[in-house]
DNA sequence: AATAATCTTGACCGTTCGGTCAAGTTTATC
DNA sequence: GATAAACTTGACCGAACGGTCAAGATTATT
């Protein structure tokens, strides 16, 4: 797609050559990151991600023309991540495992990467402009055949009978809430982030809560 | 607080003048509200703003001079309307129903003021530069109190045991999420926002799975 | 060693931002 | 009805924004 013409010429020549511009795209990437979850699209300035990877703004713009062009690929990388983390689904045919596992990774991705998390939530609250489309298609195909096999379930009787869908936005906003809130979270208590240990009470609750609450557990 | 002196000059003169001033700033103050629920607080300017409102951008620095004191009003408002439906928490003893009016109050704030929940969000995951203050305070006092009240509950065998604090996060998260993610959930659903009975289903889905999910339901 | 392609950079540009100001208009007070 | 207080407004300001550009430095190709 990018590359149409002369791909075979860009190819050959450039096995070394894009390693300049992969690092430093790399490297641009990361402080977008940074400065796009501590700010917001509208916050986060050319100049401040440039600073943060430590280039000119120039440079920046030679290797990302727009800002917006820029955002789409941060946006882009976290999808990736997120559809990745959703396969963790279909790794398990038992219900009680299938969704204890997605549950756990969803939990930890927001532990790991909650700068992601927060980028995505606000590209959502502010209505999801630029990744509408990648919603409408992409999640929900994934979620229509994870919503197939949560009603296999219900009709199997292995759970109760429940809107699958309902069930799969309560498990993205609890487990993303601990990324996206963490501020929140943190002020209530003692100022501090939670712990590991605190954020492994809270993975197991959470866990333990939603499985029970669907008729799951015993 | 805002008229210390004069306080009593202010009050005989200004029944009536206040009302100019008044209606302006509840007019100023509802523009606001959509303009930086819908693009954020860096990317809501008193332009907009003013232009929403359908007065001169100078009239609107008359009643708020910055755009910061203008959006401070926007949170003081929204954080009391919060601590008034969480009250809600408090008008039943049994777990149940104190649990089962709490969620639902929360969910049809969600419902009903999904712009100010949107603003809201935004702020904490700015790392709620301004409110932060008022978290750890107010907010974390009222979490308290209700913690105890669960603890109880707890203790007299009412409902599973675990953390207060997390399932409170849990509730909040859940909640608010049909707010803050709803061009997600609109994606997702033919691109339509829920409709009152899908709405009204999804309440009761949550209120069950919550309830059912601490022990408190059979 | 010469040539071409890619990368780097300071200086610069038009636009928009939050906010100010002075002059004019409306409303309350006596 | 005169005086004062409160409100309205177009024009304006310095600062910061996203983005451009030409000239130089570096790296690859032959």
């Amino acid at each position: 797609m990018k590359n149409d013409e002369s791909l075979v010429k860009v190819r050959t020549k450039s096995v070394r050559k894009n390693q300049i511009r992969l690092s430093n795209e790399r490297r641009i990437l990361a402080a977008a990151v940074k400065i796009f979850a501590g700010f917001g699209y509208q916050g986060a300035t050319t100049r401040k991600i440039a600073e943060e990877a430590g280039i000119p703004k120039a440079n920046l713009h030679y290797y990302f023309q727009t800002k917006e062009q820029l955002y789409r690929r941060v946006l882009d990388g976290i999808f990736k991540d997120w559809l990745a983390a959703a396969n963790t689904f279909d790794e398990c045919v038992e219900p009680i495992e299938a969704l204890r596992g997605y549950i756990e990774t969803k939990m930890e991705l927001s532990r790991k990467r909650p700068l992601e998390s927060r980028i995505w939530a606000e590209e959502i609250l502010r209505g999801a402009p630029l990744i509408q489309h990648e919603l409408e298609v992409t999640l929900s195909a994934w979620l229509d055949t994870r919503v197939k096999r949560i009603t296999d379930w219900i009709n199997a009787g292995r759970i109760d009978a429940l809107n699958p869908r309902i069930l799969m936005f309560m498990i993205w906003a609890v487990t993303q809430h601990f990324a996206d809130f963490e501020s929140q979270i943190r002020a209530l208590n003692q100022q501090q982030n939670l712990s590991d240990n605190q954020f492994e009470e809270a993975k197991q609750q959470v866990t333990r809560i939603i499985l029970k609450g669907i008729g799951a557990l015993d």
